[in-house]
RNA sequence: GCCCGAGUGGCGGAAUUGGUAUACGCGUUCGACUUAAAAUCGAAUGGAGAAAUCCGUAUGGGUUCAAGUCCCAUCUCGGGCACCA
């Protein structure tokens, strides 16, 4: 009898949740899993944000739909805290991260317990705590053991905002993924894993995924298999002071050279130092064509090819192409270039060609060096007009004729040392010789040590750097002579972990998160993993990408039954601001989550609206008009209620009563129950709201929740129509369902529908003349053939009117439930 | 430049995959209740027309008994990649 009061059936369901602990979930040996999450989020100072409410309501309304079916759910929830708001925060105000991060983790937490999320908290996990990182830790030195995390010098992407070096992956268009400033290249020794080793299982297993092709298409760009051959071309005429120089100092440069090339799987070729220059190519087979070759800038043997004539031009050439941004090359892409001085022999032709250097040819792609055939390709043509370099037609050889046949990817190593001080710590000592040594694993985690000063210093090394206590540390060392083992002195490496090391087998914890002996239980992973539903609206080629390659290493190390670690991918849209414009603080567009509930419409609205707004994988402009809507859906929901309620007592005679709600009664009591249209929209809507969100489309599920709603009003309510109306409810509105189901004393089973009661009686045919719509036709079900249809048809005056000619043919589609009379 | 995706009322969006275009929600209008307002309930709502009817899914063509859906061309807007040899 009362009214509608979300916050008051919100607080008293979250607090039975909480006492009760019904989402823990338990592994249960015969009986079917489902694991869901969402890709964690960073716990920010502002709270959670609606885009958070979509990703989590997606993952709570499947949760709780696989949950009313009986399945054995979990569905955990983490933080993936490390990173560089944290410590740009304590850079400028002297709190510590740890501080900072766990005030907002207890925000998060309280918040999300607001919206009613059916999370499992015991398996709550946070990546900077040193239980879970100290397997972060572990994670690097399986990789290291097994040489896929290794140390290269070479260039990379800088920041010099954030001071820290970024993966090609942390580039959007020439910006810092994090600040937007340019980046810069600096030549830096630096940590990667190898992931290029898995390049082709990475791309070959992407077919086979339950993902969204955007994402599959942008991960099969991102790896950018290109299939072609090395080519040899001898250098003609390199200068006698060049060879000079290699016999001098050779062996030297060569070593500090090797780092400096393109890694591919550790069996770089030597690229200078002899008198050829390798180039990669897709199209081997126009060799006949090529009049010159090209090397990048930071090509590797070009000190020995050039000339001394061309020398200082070269050098200078190399000098600014260095220095030149990234957003300078793109958007200056008329060609550039000098010769080298020197001179390659084609071996198709034998002519001698001359070698020339352009920023056109990247040094990280292939071999760093390509063959210019100008009649073929048509930046090789742009580049010989303009240096006026020879053009000539070619003829087409067989393709392995002068090659070797070689497979190349634009996906490179990732870098993973940040020179940071709020990350994982890489547990890697150096002795004085400088080499690399693994913390032993009875040493771990390597804590991140308490300091004061956050700022980097200016060597460009993180803040550990300073804290000269934690840098030393004792590592036993094998003898190689006497085989005896001796502590050793050696400093800790104080380059940090990217983030995204963190959050790539974070999914796997979640199945033993408190194990103090293993990153994950075996068994614990047999039942729970791989992850059934995914859902996440950012890191389409990053994180996703990574994630898939741990689990693919851990699976070849035996520690993973299986090589694919998420099976369905949800990827959704954003939620913008009701101007269509991104949501933003300095905009002041921003609409906190938080204060819809409070002014009183409650989670449930909330929830229920953002699976409403539109269909997941698009964007969508909120609209505080629409939120009232969904408002008032649960409103009537509720009003049922209490019309049943009074219905099952005496029925009020006379005029309404004067109380809150009455009219809705009123109304809806208007028509007796009629138990079979009753039934016939109930397993109507089930059958619809079931299938829509098998499929995601959430908003039309919610549509078809509120048709059956307005249709109850219409015809009457019976006691079925209303817990039918609280289970299907309960995924997007669990407080009120749950309210509801109380006071129906019915249980939250999922209901079925049965198909007999979805055919009606009689039917709706629609008769058409040559397409056009002239008559419906109500049509008994068993008189549902063409001869009696045609038959009723033709009795129907509208259907006479436009029947002026001879019938050509008529069309009679059952399923459809239609007549097409073609007339002459 | 290349590769995807999408263009449907005043707005967000539906449409069993070739079969009744505009479900559901918002907005708007009218009505009921009320001293009044809000809330609630009911009705109407693509355009033109008095009506019959005609026109309507970015534009132009095509296939088909039938096209929002398929094909060709054009335009517009999103997204991804961007000198990857």
């Amino acid at each position: 009898m009362d009214r509608y009061e979300p916050l008051k059936i919100e607080q008293k369901w979250q607090k039975i949740w909480e006492e009760t602990k019904p989402f823990e979930a338990k592994e249960v040996k015969g009986q079917p899993k489902m694991m869901i999450a969402e890709m964690f989020p960073y716990p920010s100072g502002a709270g959670l944000h609606v885009g958070h409410v979509r990703n989590f309501t997606i993952v709570d309304v499947l949760t709780r739909f696989y949950e009313q079916q009986r399945l054995n759910v979990m569905r955990p929830f983490g933080y993936d805290t490390f990173g560089l708001p944290a410590e740009n925060y304590a850079i400028k105000t002297g709190t510590a991260p740890q501080e900072v991060t766990k005030t907002n983790i207890e925000n998060f937490r309280k918040q999300a317990k607001r919206l009613g999320y059916a999370i499992d908290w015991s398996r709550e996990i946070n990546t900077s705590d040193p239980e879970y990182y100290k397997w972060t830790q572990w994670c690097f030195l399986q990789l290291f053991k097994k040489g896929l995390a290794y140390q290269k010098e070479s260039y990379q992407w800088w920041c010099p905002v954030d001071q820290t070096v970024l993966a090609n992956e942390q580039v959007e268009n020439g910006k810092c993924w994090r600040c937007g400033h340019e980046v810069e290249k600096k030549k830096m020794k630096q940590w990667f894993f190898k992931i290029t080793d898995y390049a082709d299982e990475l791309l070959e297993d992407i077919d086979a995924l339950d993902w969204p092709e955007k994402i599959k298409t942008m991960q099969r760009n991102w790896i950018g298999r290109s299939s072609g051959a090395e080519i040899e071309f001898t250098i003609a005429n390199a200068t006698e002071v060049a060879f000079a120089s290699i016999r001098d100092n050779g062996s030297e440069r060569r070593s500090a050279a090797r780092d400096d090339g393109p890694a591919r799987g550790g069996e770089q070729k030597q690229l200078h130092g002899s008198r050829k220059v390798t180039v990669f190519t897709t199209r081997p087979d126009t060799i006949m064509g090529a009049t010159f070759l090209v090397l990048a800038p930071e090509y590797p043997g070009l000190d020995y090819i050039v000339t001394d004539d061309a020398r200082d031009a070269v050098m200078a050439y190399k000098a600014a192409a260095i220095k030149k941004s990234e957003i300078e090359r793109q958007e200056n892409k008329e060609k550039t270039g000098v010769f080298t001085g020197a001179f390659a022999i084609n071996p198709a032709t034998k002519e001698k060609i001359p070698i020339w250097v352009a920023d056109y040819v990247l040094a990280g792609y292939g071999t760093g060096a390509i063959m210019g055939v100008p009649a073929m390709d048509d930046r090789d043509h742009e580049f010989a007009e303009k240096f006026d370099l020879p053009i000539v037609e070619t003829e087409l050889v067989d393709r392995d004729q002068y090659g070797t046949p070689k497979v190349t990817y634009k996906m490179r190593d990732w870098l993973i040392s940040r020179q940071r001080y709020w990350g994982c710590p890489i547990p890697i000592a150096y002795d004085k010789e400088g080499n690399p040594h693994a913390i032993p694993e009875d040493q771990l985690p390597v804590m991140l040590p308490e300091i004061k000063d956050y700022q980097p210093d200016e060597s460009g090394r993180s803040a550990l750097a300073k804290a000269e206590d934690w840098l030393k540390v004792k590592i036993p060392v094998k003898d190689p002579k006497t085989g005896k083992a001796h502590m050793e002195e050696m400093t800790r490496e104080t380059d940090t972990l990217d983030g995204y090391a963190c959050s790539s087998w974070y999914l796997w914890r979640y199945a033993s998160p408190h194990d103090k002996k293993a990153a994950w239980n075996p068994e614990a992973i047999r039942y729970w993993e791989p992850v059934d539903i995914y859902v996440g609206a950012d890191h389409a080629v990053a994180h996703l990408l990574y994630v898939r390659f741990w689990c693919k290493f851990f699976a070849d190390l035996g520690y993973l039954p299986f090589r694919e670690p998420i099976k369905k991918l949800i990827y959704h849209g954003y939620i913008n601001a009701p101007d269509g414009k991104k949501m933003s603080k300095s905009k002041g567009n921003v609409i906190d989550p938080l204060d819809v509930i409070n002014d009183g419409y409650g989670a449930d609205t909330l929830r229920t609206y953002e699976m409403f707004i539109g269909p997941v994988e698009l964007d969508a402009a909120w609209d505080p008009r629409s939120v009232g809507g969904v408002y008032r859906f649960l409103n009537r929901c509720y009003s049922l209620l209490t019309t049943l309620e009074s219905n099952s007592g005496p029925r009020p005679a006379g005029p309404s009563p004067r109380a809150a709600g009455a009219n809705s009664r009123a109304a809806a009591l208007r028509n007796a129950p009629n138990s079979d249209s009753n039934a016939a929209i109930r397993n109507k809507t089930i059958k619809k709201v079931t299938t829509d969100i098998y499929k995601c489309q959430f908003n039309t599920a919610v549509a078809a929740l509120m048709e059956y709603v307005n249709e109850l009003y219409k015809i009457g309510v019976e006691k079925e129509d209303l817990v039918t109306l609280a289970k299907l409810l309960k995924p997007f509105a669990p407080h009120l369902a749950s309210e509801m189901l109380e006071k129906l004393s019915a249980d939250d089973e999922w209901p079925k529908w049965d198909e007999k009661y979805l055919v009606a009686d009689t039917v709706e045919v629609v008769v058409q003349i040559n397409g056009k719509l002239r008559a419906r036709l109500k049509v008994d079900v068993d008189d549902l053939n063409e001869e009696k249809v045609l038959g009723l048809a033709k009795a129907e005056p509208a259907v006479q009117k436009h029947l002026t000619g001879e019938i050509k043919k008529t069309i009679f589609v059952p399923k459809a439930r239609i007549l097409n009379i073609v007339v002459k």
